[in-house]
This record gives structure tokens, C-alpha cells and sequence, in this order.
DNA sequence: TCAAGTATTTGAAAGCTTTCAATTTAATGC
DNA sequence: GCATTAAATTGAAAGCTTTCAAATACTTGA
């Protein structure tokens, strides 16, 4: 490989110039710019991010940890932040926890020897970066906090509006006539899972609804804990005729568990997921859920971080990015007569217009007003 | 952060000995030795990976290459990469390409300067590494092909029995009676969707099935390429009474187009997949599929990768991951009568007794042998 | 044409390791 | 206790860039 000093040589110029015309970082007369970029061309010359990284006490490249690249959330958001890092000329070193604290704690030790310009943290479960991100900040590196947000972390974040999202799914159940809401949480020490829960309760109140404590499930964000809760669920009496499932691998065990109780979606019971849309749109019944901007996530968090790369000391941003609820047929009206129908035998004969469930309740949602109209130019604004 | 001459000091010793002690690169007296261990621990020193990188002339971490993350087959390759990667001190560097040649090679360019100690890629449609490859190995650097080959690769490869599996696929669907059988394959010029349409040619000869032309039909690897093909299979006359999608996308393409034109899989048509669990068990039906082991792609990637690292000099590997047939209920016994039934009002009081078709089906499968049952000890064998 | 000032260019140091030849210390045998 | 060997330790160079003070070249005005 070409270094420095070959292309100096080739040029007649010393190192320092050709530092210079590399950098733009002093004045170059034109004609030895000229030259120097031309031996640059002719030998193919990339100067080395190692040395460049070791004598700057910064590399580009962004470090990224995430709990579980296989968790079908998270490809979508290390995507977004790729995206803008690569345009940007940097580079992403990926990480994965396993929502594990101690592996977190290893790669935030690990990364720091290779001097990242930044840190991309998705925390994992009981997380406390806090320590470990001041010392990065303190060493130059900033430090973005995505989805999920540590106890007291104050640094930059950028998360959805749990709340807001699941106010509209609980409220959606509400309108169409639902009473008797059930939810499954994820884990309540993340303050995603608090977040949805809250909104959801708030939904219930705003509508009249007493919140049920037996409704509220706690389980861990996965198809098992769905599955696991829904059965519990679905015997008591009386029996929720709705499950807000507040991720989509809980939506997943959710509509595992209903026909294995003999019961249908949604004749019986109405789902709202939670997430990102490549799930949702094959389930049977395609699911209706609160669509997370996960790649949006990606590429704001990288931003903000680029952005405090290059110079931006303002106070901590914390970015809230709007959900979307998108209707599908997991959710029908609830009315007594279809209850009473669901529970003989299910289904017989409604096959033949597949359509009329999903279509009433379309038609009903719609009678509801446009909260499902995201403003499309909000996936653009800066943060 | 604290570097190595403080550590000298520390320990009153000189750089080369901390270097020694740090690398087991020469013999150093116990009692030295844990004067500088000691010191390590009290400062908490960690070796610049930067400077190491640089003087070694290569750096602890790998380049992977992808065409995007975003494909859900992509990230159990990555994770399975990843880990092997963490686990013997290596980092990963994520690139995606979107399966653009140009961007494939600025990351091959560019990644070069960070001195990585090898490359994981799976290669952009129309890509041909040969000649990164080559310069990267005479830098000293490992590259592995993963999944699909460039025409003419000749280094290291991992790839899994796309023939095989989609013999399996096509021979299931055979023995199933069907024998107006379809395939709906990838892009041909990738190496990978040809060889499964080999595979399913191989099968259907073997049946004495006559390959209809027509019912060959290639498209991208995306939902919308099975959506559109599976319209234009289903109004050949005669229809096909199974298709085969050679990957998940394909097959959810498949299932979405199948009730539009007012069928139903199984009863009218049978439907088998190709690659990863996850999705195939939340469609509906669920679906038959060919299981591709992609996080055993990437660990076994990355496991050839850092034995060529540490001095493998031996011939070209390549290693052949086998696939594993997963019966689920998209496919069914195919009859005359069955197809009668599917033309009129399909499916009215089946219902009943959900589990019947896949009942008989399983039964008749397995009368079929034991191909499904692959050595589970062929995942942890080196390669 | 010269002084003064500005614009370019240079050379060396610094950033942190590894490595290798050279030096110092310890061990062994007699 | 000494010579000889083996083992441990050292010091400096090298790897490639950036940066900064110093040196040089050029421009302008008189």
C-alpha cells in the first residue's frame, strides 16, 4: 500500500503538504494541490484510518449496541443508522448484548480502544450507561441512548412515543366498542414497556373503561410470554374480548394461543401489535398495529450523534418520533351478538365473505377520525 | 486513558517488557510479570487497538459485507458471525450494498484502510470479488464468500445445499401427488436460485414429472416478485397444484396472491418455502419450507475466517451447510378429488377439523423416510 | 528594488504499539 | 568462583498520519 510519503515523493513535496491537501486543512497554491492529487490518483492512494484515528484520538467509525441483532426490530434501526453513518464517511461497529449487563458492560470497555468517534446504544435490560457514557463523553465521544432509556439517563435520545402509540391502539379498541381490554406488557422496569402501559391506561380512562388489574399481564417481550399470558388470559371470567400485545413477538404468541383455546381472531378476540411492519402484514390474521419508525430511529440517533461529532455542545436532545397505527383485520367491533356467536361454533359459514369482518371494522375506524394520518415529512424533520 | 509507558513506569520496567508480558511474545520472570499485570489492573490500561492495528500492520476486527440487513435472512447470518467474532476478540465491521455492485466496491475499497484481519461477504447480484479479494490477500487478509458465489470464486465459501434442499422441497411435493408442479426461482444469474431450480428440476426428473417450461418462472427474491408470478401461474390452464418459492419473501408473495384469486392454500394449491424459521410460522397457513441454517452460515464464516488468520494456509474451503425439510400445513395430499372440491365453493365445513389436512399430510410424509431428520451434530462439525 | 507582510511549505515531534538486535542478568557445570 | 549458555530485559526504530512552530516564497506598496 501507498503511504504519505510516497505520494510526497511523487509530488516533490513534503508530508506536511501533502497532510494539508488531503485535509484542506491550510492554504495549497493550485498547482501543487495539482500535483499531489495526481500522485494520489496514480498510486491509489488511501491514507491509513488506523494512523489517522491514532494521532487525531478519533477513528470514524460509530460503535452500535443493541441487545439482539435476530430481534426483527433492530435490523431496521441499524440500518437507519448505517445508512447515515456510511454517508457520512463513517463506519459501524456492531454489537450485541443479549440484553446481557455485564456483555453491554464489556463492549462499552472493548469499543473505547478503538477511539469511535460515537456510541449508538440500544441498553439492555436493568442497563446503566451512565457511567460509562460520561467517561466516553468526557474522552470526546458522544454517546446516543436509542429506544429504550436507562433510569435517569440524560445524555441524547431518541425513542417513539410509546405513550402516544399505545393511547391510540387502546383507544381504537375502545371506540370499536371493546370494554374489556386486556394488555400484555413487556418487562415494567423498561420504560418503554411503562410508557405503553401508561398510555394504555390512560386510553381506558379517557374512555370510561376501569382498568381491569387482572388484565394487565407483565411478560417478557417475546412469542413465549404472549403465548404464555394470553392463555391465562382468555380463561378468565369475564373474558377480554381485546388484547393490546405491546411488541409484535407478544402479538405472535398472542395469535398462537387464541385458536388453540378454541376461540378466533377477531371474531372472538381483537389484537393490536406493536412494531415494525414486516411481521405484522403475514400473520393470520394480518394484525393491526402501532408502527414504530424503527429505521427512522437509526438514522435520527446517527445524526444527532454526526452532528455532535463535529462540534454541536447544546444541551441533551431527547427525540420523540411519532407512531402510526395501521388498521388491519385482527380487530373487529365488539358487539353482544358477535360474542355470543363466537362462542358456539366459531366461524362456520363466514367464510364466504372473507372480507365483511375487516370491512365494517375498516369502515368504523374511519368514522373515527385520521389519527392514523402520520405527516409523512415528520420522517424527514432533522429531530 | 492510560497507555504503555505509564505502565513501564508503573512497574519500573521498559516498554519492550510490558509488550512481552501483554503478548506472551518472549519469556518474562513471574515476579516481573505480575509487577506489570499489576499495574495494568491498577490503572485499568487497555492496549490501543489502533496503534496495535497499525504496527501489525492488521487489526482485530472483520469486515462483513451484506446486501441488506433488512432482508430478514440476513441478520441470524450476522449475528451468527458476530458471536464467533466477540468470542475470539474480534470486532465486525457492518456494510450493506443493497445489492449495488458500485456500493460493494467502495466498501471493499474503503474498508481496506482500517486493516481488517479478514472479510465476511455475501456478494451484491452481478458481484465479482475476484479481484478485491485477490489484493486483499496478498495485504494479508482473509475474504469469505457467504451464501452466494460470484462466477469463478475460487477462495473460501460457505454455502448452504441449495440443490439439495429444493430437491427435498420439489420430491415432498411429488410424493404428495402433485405433478402440476411450479417453481417460482430468483434472479437465475445468482448462483444460489440456480441451483434450486436444478435441485427441483432433479426431483421432478426423478418423479418421472415432465418440467412444464411455463411453470418456471423467475423473479426477484421479494414478496411483490412472488405476488405477481403467483397471478400469472394460477390462471395457466392446467393451474399447478403446488408451487414451490425458492426463498420467504417469494413464498409470503405466494400466500397473499393464493386467496386473491379466490383459492385457498392448501386445499387448492400447496406451497413450500426456502430460508429461515421466523417467518415461516407466522404465515397463513404455516408454512412448508426448506430451513436454511443462517446463523450456522456465519459462524462457520467466521470460524474459517480466523483459522486463516492465525496461519491456515491450506487449499480453498468449501463448505456445503445442509438444509432441513420443516413440514407445516401449507402443503397438502394432492387428489383428484381434493382439486374437484377447491373449484367449487372451496373449503365451506373443513373447517371443523383444522388439523386434517396437515394430519394426513405429516402421516404421508413421513412414510416418506427420514430426510427431514438431519444430523443435528453437522451444525457444531468445524466445516 | 527593498521592507514588510502574507501566503506556502517544511521538518520534526507526537500519538501508541510491536519487534529486533543488543545488552544485562541468571543459571549451569566444573 | 569462573567461564559458558541460556534467559530476561532493554532501547530504539518503525508503522502512518496530523499538527505546529519555523522557514521559505511570494506579494504589495513605496
Amino acid at each position: 500500500m501507498a503511504n504519505m510519503k510516497k505520494i510526497a515523493d511523487l509530488a516533490g513535496v513534503s508530508l506536511g503538504t501533502v497532510s494539508h491537501v488531503l485535509n484542506n486543512s491550510a492554504g495549497v497554491r493550485e498547482s501543487v494541490r495539482k500535483r499531489v492529487l495526481d500522485a494520489v490518483e496514480a498510486t491509489g492512494y488511501q491514507p491509513s484510518q488506523l494512523a489517522r484515528g491514532l494521532r487525531r484520538d478519533k477513528t470514524n467509525m460509530l460503535g452500535m449496541i443493541i441487545p439482539d441483532l435476530t430481534n426483527p426490530f433492530f435490523p431496521a434501526v441499524v440500518r437507519g443508522a448505517e445508512d447515515v453513518a456510511f454517508s457520512n464517511g463513517y463506519r459501524l461497529i456492531l454489537c450485541n448484548t443479549d440484553n446481557d449487563h455485564s456483555k453491554e458492560l464489556a463492549h462499552l470497555n472493548a469499543l473505547r480502544t478503538y477511539l469511535p468517534a460515537g456510541l449508538i446504544v440500544i441498553p439492555s435490560n436493568f442497563s446503566d450507561l451512565t457511567v460509562q457514557a460520561q467517561s466516553y463523553r468526557k474522552a470526546g465521544a458522544a454517546v446516543v441512548c436509542v429506544d429504550r432509556l436507562p433510569r435517569d439517563w440524560e445524555g441524547d435520545s431518541v425513542t417513539v412515543a410509546n405513550d402516544e402509540g399505545a393511547y391510540r391502539a387502546a383507544g381504537l379498541l375502545a371506540r370499536m366498542g371493546h370494554n374489556q381490554i386486556a394488555v400484555i406488557t413487556g418487562p415494567l422496569h423498561l420504560t418503554n414497556a411503562q410508557d405503553r402501559l401508561a398510555g394504555f391506561n390512560r386510553a381506558l380512562e379517557d374512555s370510561g373503561i376501569a382498568v381491569q388489574p387482572d388484565y394487565v399481564q407483565e411478560a417478557t417481550f417475546d412469542r413465549e410470554g404472549g403465548y404464555s399470558k394470553t392463555l391465562i388470559l382468555l380463561r378468565m371470567l369475564p373474558r377480554p374480548t381485546a388484547i393490546f400485545a405491546t411488541n409484535d413477538m407478544i402479538a405472535i404468541g398472542v395469535l398462537i394461543a387464541i385458536p388453540e383455546m378454541g376461540l378466533k381472531c377477531p371474531e372472538d378476540v381483537s389484537v393490536v401489535g406493536f412494531d415494525n411492519q414486516a411481521f405484522a402484514e403475514t400473520t393470520s390474521p394480518p394484525l393491526t398495529f402501532v408502527h414504530q419508525p424503527g429505521y427512522q430511529l437509526g438514522t435520527t440517533a446517527a445524526r444527532i450523534l454526526l452532528d455532535r461529532v463535529s462540534g454541536d455542545v447544546g444541551p441533551a436532545k431527547h427525540c420523540v418520533l411519532q407512531t402510526e397505527l395501521k388498521f388491519r383485520s385482527s380487530v373487529a367491533v365488539h358487539s353482544d351478538a358477535s360474542t355470543r356467536q363466537a362462542r358456539g361454533k366459531s366461524a362456520s359459514g363466514r367464510k364466504g365473505k372473507p372480507l365483511r369482518t375487516a370491512g365494517s371494522a375498516i369502515r368504523a375506524y374511519q368514522d373515527f377520525g385520521t389519527e392514523a394520518a402520520e405527516d409523512p415529512g415528520n420522517l424527514k424533520a432533522p429531530y
